[in-house]
DNA sequence: GTCGTTTATGTTAGTCACTAACATTTACGC
DNA sequence: GCGTAAATGTTAGTGACTAACATAAACGAC
């Protein structure tokens, strides 16, 4: 029986459809749910919280274990760096006008954004955890993880909201970014 | 009448209490009512929302100022993290037992850590606006935002679960390893 | 095909964070 | 004391969920 992946499908499909006409705050559950003639609760059997259909980006175990292959002398900002960006160019995601539509609503909506950040908690944690094995100390793997993830969101969400270029462009970017030398070239 | 500033206090003081000893989810208004002798309705009346107890951080144009003041032909990262600093060091925020037990029970709560990243989104935008002023392109400076404001949450929240040491000294170390120089120091 | 067992969905009831409307108490100026 | 306004209470409702139990639809064994 796959009935069950179909109509997660038309369950997604109308929600997503109905958050970008209406907003995602305006839109319920239980409305979403009638548009595919269900019950309320049926949306809840195959999303876990409302946020989850726009949000289910699963945990990338490339992105931590990029980072733990990053030569061990370089500083602990330029690893994050580097490895985020190897781990992009191993696996780019899908850069299509779905994920933008799904990235602009989440744009759109600040209660999203916060789970947004919120969802990639495990990621940083395990960024955190492969640089503390590499004895790091835990403030300074916090704070590159956090910065080198916060640039990549704000780098998505740019992207999201914007017609064109594409995701991996705007990434290379942001990873650029945060390389920049302090002063002039050296000297 | 101050008697609401009053009632403002003991509503939070017991929230803190209970968010200590149960944790901030196990928690209901209700309760924390209750504890006061008060209705529900009247926690909310002070509080927009249960979150509201823990965050309150106002948004500081301060931040902002500092980072329009640094000189220009700087690289936008660079601009932002000694705002950052600069800011830090004109208005240090209180570094008592109070704040660090709040900051404790953030950092302890995925929901709350989520709500406390949105919170700093109007000190974001507004870092953004400085920079686009200043004819950096929007993503460059969202970026370098994000980064910083990134680093610095890392800071607060490393300080919040650790006993010793100030928030200051975190802070200064975030902010300096986002300054580390990519390869050895230049040649 | 029928039967029985999963599998998908429905129903009902309940909790918790809120919101709105209206009623009541409490404090304070006079 | 008396009136007004601030502070609180009450009730009813919404929306995101959760749990328990009931039904319907699908699928394989025979």
């Amino acid at each position: 029986m796959i009935k069950k992946q179909l109509t997660k499908q038309k369950l997604q499909a109308a929600a997503l459809r109905l958050f970008q006409e209406q907003g995602y705050e305006a839109t319920t559950a239980e409305q979403i749910a009638a548009e595919c003639g269900l019950s309320t609760m049926t949306f809840f059997r195959h999303f876990p919280s409302k946020d989850k259909v726009v949000l289910d980006d699963p945990y990338d175990p490339m992105m931590s274990s990029a980072i733990a292959a990053q030569r061990r002398n370089l500083p602990v900002l330029e690893r994050v760096r580097r490895g985020l960006l190897a781990a992009w160019i191993a696996l780019p995601e899908p850069d299509n006008d779905d994920q933008r539509a799904r990235v602009r609503i989440i744009a759109r909506t600040p209660e999203l954004r916060a789970k947004a950040w919120e969802n990639n908690a495990v990621t940083r944690a395990a960024i955190v955890d492969v640089l503390v094995s590499q004895d790091v100390d835990r403030l300074s793997a916090e704070v590159a993880a956090a910065a080198c993830l916060g640039a990549l969101e704000a780098a998505l969400l740019d992207w999201g909201v914007s017609s064109e270029g594409t995701l991996g462009e705007r990434i290379a970017m942001a990873l650029a970014l945060l390389a920049q030398k302090a002063e002039a070239p050296c000297a």
